[in-house]
DNA sequence: TGCATATATGGGTAATTGCCCATATAAACG
DNA sequence: CGTTTATATGGGCAATTACCCATATATGCA
């Protein structure tokens, strides 16, 4: 009987690994009350200036609903302002305020200190080599073409995964 | 006017990239009412045979509690049964259930689609060295020394958390 | 101008994630 | 044998994640 070794599933990796280097960001940002996600949030947001959801979502390649959800506890500890944009109301501003902008001072040597914990125990070289490789993950078109109906089939112009 | 550039964040690169092929994956299984999380519960639920929920979470790389959270949906829908363990009256053992098997075995194949695609697209060498990247990362040990207070200071005996 | 379409969000639901604390057992030790 | 310690879980809480559907605007085109 053929033991299935354990399956070589790449998300499952990525998940894997996401789950444990989270750990050491979260524990190095406990101090300040913030988790990895919600420093990416603000750092984002500081980095960014004022931007609406979609955009801020975007760029931390997140669910626009899961940004929002996100935003409640930031709002209301009053580290971020929302409201609604001048040129476009369907649109709402985020912005980082200046309670936010001082807990991020606070909070960026606590990044840099797992970051750089991350680096000494994995190697500098290697955590810029995964970076890159991450980015092209990121970077990569993964829309499945669509199983059964195989819809259109319009010529060479076609589903465009290079 | 230095524009900060975008942190290069080996966490939130780990857990952007987690999100982006996350979505490839769940898409791909959905048909078989799973998600990539649910689908990992069972399959190294059929590979390990029944184990406790220490063990299982060990090798998922997950917070017990969390995947006793996991598990409870999957208990509902008679995919796995929990029963107490024989010799040890605290731990609980899970084990897959004929329907949760018969479920794996149309799960595969779609698995398989996703990860087919995923190398598809990032090229298979690529992914096999992302892999093995990830897995140096899972096994690193990435536990933070006590910042301030530098408890005992026992000598070569070293990193040991056994 | 007016309607069809596209965009930007919010709310609801459910799963995912992990912390802390409480409880039940088991093991170790004196 | 009894007490301390270690192990295996569960429950509660909060944040994270994303889907679907509804609503409010904005845009484009006839």
């Amino acid at each position: 009987m053929r033991q299935i070794p354990s399956e070589p599933c790449s998300c499952s990796a990525l998940r894997q690994a996401s789950r444990h280097v989270t750990r050491l960001y979260d524990e190095a940002l406990a101090p300040a009350g913030l988790g990895l996600n919600q420093y990416a949030i603000l750092a984002n947001l500081q980095r960014l200036g004022a931007s609406t959801i979609q955009v801020l979502a975007k760029h931390l390649v997140m669910d626009r609903s899961t940004l929002g959800h996100l935003l409640r506890p930031l709002e209301s500890r009053g580290l971020l302002s929302i409201k609604s944009a001048a040129g476009d109301r369907r649109a709402r501003l985020v912005e980082l305020t200046a309670p936010g902008l001082m807990l991020m001072e606070q909070a960026r040597p606590l990044w840099a200190r797992a970051q750089r914990h991350f680096e000494n125990v994995y190697g500098s070289t290697n955590a810029s080599g995964l970076r890159a490789a991450l980015k092209q993950v990121i970077a990569a078109d993964l829309s499945l073409p669509s199983v059964s109906t195989v819809p259109i089939e319009s010529p060479a112009a076609g589903g465009g995964q290079s």
